[in-house]
DNA sequence: TTTATTATGTAGACCAATTGTTATAATGGT
DNA sequence: ACCATTATAACAATTGGTCTACATAATAAA
């Protein structure tokens, strides 16, 4: 009972985690529908576009999750650098506690992947970064950085913090992450 | 006449660009044969393990041609940090000349994708990072910095040159790449 | 030197399985 | 009766992979 729009988010969820951990093409619509235990008939009622209108969906959700998350440990600290340097470890630990197999949202690497399919996806992903970009740049202005620096610097927060995963995710081993976070207070100094 | 192997080398050519622009998933045997104007048969001739294999020889060789690539810009600079300055800035010209549709074979994304193909693939990547930071770190070893700073040091740096790629990819754009060349000082001094 | 024999590649038709997608039928609550 | 949702079956297209036929070149036997 009360289950209405839950196959919605059944499927969203389920599709979100394979796509950040398997990749886009790795990911097909049946591997979808069975580990959510959804009707494929449900998929393209709810996502008439398909396939590509799922993976937008996915996009989008999971990047204002993790703004979200990213906005709340750049609040929580009085220093940007260890501000970061918390973001960056929490997710470290994350990932080692779901063994490198969970969804770490941030590992965005889907993003040239998907670029190639359409430009909308495409759109979507630039924006995603800028966001994130965004979220410390302004909290660096705030500390007094001027705000070329603060853009500059952001983005080489941002930088880091995916190539580290990328990393680490390879690797199955966090120690990519522990350097980058031990190098952030050089960085935003 | 003496066609001999360039019948290969054609194929692991175009295997490879296309790779490491759409990915392992989206790039089909199908369209590696046809822009390499090679028959399949020829293709499981030389590769009889299929695609995997293929995979395998084009991430090795990709590899190696990098390493040699980042030894160069590494001995060619009296200071460190103005080898990788060099080195970013490089690899941010040639993606701009190609409108970021070549083979940026320095984009390693591809990495957690084929690290869910098997453990082979997987163990491929491990290697290549690990390289690429040894030839880093022994250089930064060489300057005088003690070992486990250089290894962390090194991991830093190749992490940031790929999440660099990866939002210069993504947006279509050298600036997240300038931005990271411009910090490379402030993070191995 | 001519003739067999065997490697070495090329060429592409063919295969089962799976892909994303569509269409239509059946459900069930209001 | 209505409408939102689910459930199937089928769709063409493509996937990675196998197969056999064929050409050429090298080697061995006569």
């Amino acid at each position: 009972m009360s289950n209405k729009p839950n196959a919605r988010e059944a499927i969203v969820d389920t599709a979100s985690r394979l796509f950040f951990t398997q990749g886009y093409h790795a990911t097909g619509l049946n591997q979808i529908i069975k580990d959510s235990e959804s009707p494929k008939g449900s998929l393209y009622y709810y996502f008439p576009h398909g396939k590509e209108e799922l993976a937008l969906t996915c996009i989008n959700r999971t990047s204002e999750e993790v703004a979200r998350l990213l906005r709340h440990y750049m609040e929580s600290e009085a220093v940007p650098a260890q501000a970061v340097q918390n973001f960056i470890m929490s997710m470290a630990n994350e990932a080692e506690k779901s063994s490198f197999e969970g969804l770490v949202p941030f590992s965005f690497w889907v993003a040239v992947e998907t670029s190639c399919v359409s430009h909308e996806l495409r759109t979507a992903c630039q924006c995603v970064f800028r966001d994130w970009q965004d979220i410390i740049a302004k909290r660096l202005i705030r500390e007094g950085v001027q705000e070329e620096t603060a853009e500059c610097k952001a983005s080489v927060v941002v930088s880091l913090f995916e190539g580290a995963l990328l990393q680490a995710l390879t690797c199955r081993n966090i120690q990519p992450l522990e350097a980058a976070a031990e190098c952030i207070p050089a960085i935003l100094a």
